[in-house]
DNA sequence: TTGTATGCGTTATCAC
DNA sequence: GTGATAACGCATACAA
């Protein structure tokens, strides 16, 4: 507040920071120049004691360098600082044992909204642990098993993963596969598991027999060597659905290098995802497209909406996917 | 600290938490059980104003989806929170305008430190705007150019590009490239440029002919049509060194997809960072190493050093570079 | 070891 | 439109 010592009031400042505050545009001009000369800024802690909003979005994510996840945090942060938000950013372990722990961090610092993944955190862990910031949950609501838990306080974005698998089975049916293999991603993942039930359901529906499964966790290497397993071991199957996109890469890298098929001619593959790597021409990939534009969009309405009314009934969004048709599977 | 009033005292919560401070551990222990039970957490906020701490580091990158990027940012991140820091991460557009308002912004966090890269900021902006924390600067003293700025007021992770680089150059040579090309990053990035000058002196001293210049940006769309103009319209060369190796990855595809052509056999192509996907069958790339934990550790040292002692002089740490040989120059 | 008093920088409330 | 004052939640200096 040097700033005003200065030149002239006190209170004067923090109202020339303030948009909506009431002051004449003069004294608001001459007091931010005097502010700039001096490198003055508020301090957004200070601010955050009394107003109650921190400007700080947590987000957590298990693994900040996998594609999507690289993708979506870099969408979210460029959408959040255009709101004025900046990006707190999380990194959990792969079990689920150190939740509590980092929630209660990450609650130190009074986030105005946390976005975390059904992969990563337990709902209930959330909603007991934070309680001023009302926590974002992504989830995937068509074939949620029967005992999952409701996630019963927080505002929810919904996936609907169906539409797009359907288009990629027939899509694979269609050019004559009859016998599926799906490339799981970790199988705590509550995303991998629908994607898989989902598979058994269309693939039953249109008089498929059920895919095989072969293990895997989102990696690359993993879904190599998982690939070389099932096909020199239990056999070849017509093709693969992969759990992301990534898999999707190791499974080919695996059938091209090592085991001397054609892809799409011997094995059609899709993955699942769209990152920005599908398109590359070593894979040229057909996979399930999770729009991350309208993704984004629905991300911040949920936070805008929750901050402007705080008492809002749980706010809930619902985004689709889509098949994206390239080289791997015609 | 309502906490308090439902037990005890009040300052004496505030020493539970603190574990420098002087309480009967047994207090300690009740109050924290009390604590937990309320689901009590201190204010960072509050926190910070009277130790001048935030606990927080601003890490301001170009592009968070960038392999490298997000990488680097993945093993910060989990640095860093084991240290009890949480990462508040800014996303800059390419061009250097925006710069000031973006530091201005983040000084309003009040991070503990800053870590900014020299593609991104300017020296300069970066000293005059933050004040309390001292940023660093990440950069590249080998062949820096003679007019560049000296980075005054900020501690300095130096990283040696040479090395990885003579090794690719002689590497190559072995193999019989004479003429090799350089694909270039965003022209504004002062890591490409000292990779670039390092290249055209290396083979100058080994009596090669200076590099063809192939223009690029980092991503692999560009590199991809930059290649297939260079091959079609000025002629082919026997090697690439790419600046990055998502660079590598999109000239690999061009010669291979559309010029028909053999890597390594008919061109030899060496990136640059050893990012993961480098070793995906499908590239399988020899590329220059950027050890990411070597790094880490690095800019962890500084960090804490700076805090622990905020008078010190420039604090310096320097880390090198060497190359993985995979399966793009044999 | 423990409690009391003070201050960190800001905004909200209430006078003027 | 403007200024004084209280309050946010915490850590520290000091006294006990």
């Amino acid at each position: 507040m040097v700033a005003a010592a200065a030149n002239v009031s006190r209170v004067a400042v923090s109202r020339a920071f303030n948009p909506h505050a009431s002051i004449k545009p003069e004294k608001r001009d001459r007091i931010l120049k005097v502010a700039q000369e001096l490198n003055y800024t508020p301090d957004m802690a200070a601010r955050s004691m009394v107003t109650g909003r921190s400007h700080l979005v947590g987000i957590i994510v298990p693994d900040v360098s996998g594609p999507w996840e690289s993708q979506e945090l870099d969408a979210m942060t460029t959408a959040l600082q255009a709101e004025g938000f900046a990006t707190l950013l999380f990194r959990t372990r792969d079990d689920f044992s150190i939740d509590e722990t980092l929630l209660t961090y990450m609650k130190g610092f009074n986030p105005d909204s946390v976005i975390a993944y059904a992969e990563n955190v337990r709902p209930a862990t959330l909603a007991r642990v934070l309680d001023r910031a009302v926590p974002i949950y992504v989830g995937y609501p068509d074939e949620a098993e029967p005992g999952s838990e409701p996630a019963p306080l927080s505002d929810r974005l919904d996936v609907l993963q169906r539409p797009g698998i359907e288009q990629a089975i027939a899509l694979m049916q269609g050019y004559g596969a009859r016998s599926f293999a799906f490339l799981a991603g970790k199988t705590s993942s509550l995303a991998t598991a629908a994607r898989g039930s989902i598979v058994r359901r269309v693939l039953a529906e249109r008089g498929l027999p059920p895919p095989i499964e072969i293990p895997g966790d989102y990696t690359y290497d993993t879904a190599y060597r998982a690939t070389l397993d099932q096909f020199r071991i239990h056999g070849p199957v017509d093709a693969i659905f992969a759990a992301n996109d990534v898999g999707a890469f190791g499974a080919i890298d695996a059938l091209r290098t090592e085991l001397g098929l054609r892809v799409p001619e011997d094995v059609k593959v899709v993955g699942f995802d769209d990152i920005h790597q599908a398109h590359w021409k070593s894979y040229n990939l057909t996979t399930v497209r999770l729009d991350l534009a309208e993704r984004t969009q629905a991300l911040l309405r949920l936070i805008l909406g929750r901050l402007r009314n705080p008492t809002a009934p749980s706010l809930v969004e619902t985004i689709s996917t889509r098949l994206v048709v390239r080289g791997t599977v015609g």
